[in-house]
DNA sequence: ATTATCTATAGATCTATAGATAATGC
DNA sequence: ATTATCTATAGATCTATAGATAATGC
């Protein structure tokens, strides 16, 4: 695990870049609790030290890596697309379309973690929620939302984290489907 | 924290309970990761050692608790009322109906844990979702069921773990109704 | 005498820091 | 000369165990 994507050597904002890159692969695959900061740096090629040298403390390097990618899909996608797009980004992370973004991933595996964290968590998916809000014109739309939300959450967890049988094997498209049939009868903006 | 319910001294089982029902609302509260042996030790009023004597390991506790009190919901609820039950026990853990069930929290909060907690946990949900497939006789059963629980657990995440609003502070009755309503177009067997 | 309970501590992690070393730019 | 990087280690947890102590039952 000492090479990661080849480093060059004594830059500073490379050796930076390289350490959000690869905490946001972990804190994706294990979550914040289960990704040890000598594991960040062993992925980025460089010395454990220096996540402390740059980022000063570990809680600090996730709210660097959420705030850097954790918003990129919500930036780039209109609300009404970004159910589906949530959705098939969690049922194939491989061939998802904003690249790089698995903060809903890192999210799901790292919210029942400390304070800071679950706060830093907890602030983008509220993001998501108030996107969502805003489709409809329902008087309880933000409970509605919010609803659409945890079963978004909830099917990622089941298939990402749990990898429960038969969702975490089923079709991507079967899944979208199915989800987004029921989903329009709760908010109606949806595409 | 030395004082828990007060134990009978020096007897066996009433300490081996003790400890289980520490464990329980400590896993509950907090989850695997974060509950210490010592906290489960002190709550049950005893010496953080005879946990090991009487479990043999922290995992093995955590497999006992689950064996324990982890299905009384599935034994004592009748099918067709099983996510109701289960909904309404995460909405609102207090004035819960299978008194002491709270396996499901324990899994939202551990579920991301080590493999051993993992698996225990997935075997449980496995359970819920064989009973949920047997409402239906759509081709595709299981994998509405799956949905469907999906949903459930994405709706305890939200409200327990991540607390957020508006869900986490929502009448029960209203987050029951959306979600049993739109529920009902996916699995026709639900009362 | 038996066995439930406690004391003391080993051993494994993990985050974080202080201070030494080595590579670059002037 | 500056500063990016590494070495070595402090200090805080946590699980687990070995062995001593103390309470009960015959």
């Amino acid at each position: 695990m000492t090479d990661g994507k080849p480093v060059r050597r004594r830059h500073a904002d490379t050796t930076r870049q390289a350490l959000i890159d690869a905490a946001a692969g972990l804190f994706a695959e294990r979550g914040y609790d289960r990704t040890t900061v000598r594991a960040i740096a062993d992925r980025a090629g460089v010395n454990q030290a220096l996540l402390f040298r740059y980022f000063g403390s570990k809680t600090a390097l996730f709210g660097e890596v959420m705030a850097n990618d954790g918003r990129r899909r919500l930036r780039e996608t209109p609300p009404e697309r970004l159910l589906e797009s949530a959705l098939r980004g969690l049922l194939d992370p491989a061939g998802d379309a904003p690249q790089g973004d698995r903060s809903l991933e890192v999210f799901l595996r790292s919210a029942g973690g400390e304070d800071e964290v679950a706060d830093t968590s907890r602030r983008l998916s509220e993001e998501y929620a108030r996107t969502l809000a805003r489709l409809t014109g329902e008087e309880d739309a933000e409970l509605r939302a919010a609803l659409v939300l945890a079963w978004l959450l909830g099917i990622g967890l089941t298939r990402l984290v749990v990898r429960q049988e038969p969702l975490a094997g089923a079709d991507p498209e079967r899944v979208c489907r199915l989800m987004l049939d029921a989903s329009r009868t709760l908010l109606e903006g949806l595409a």
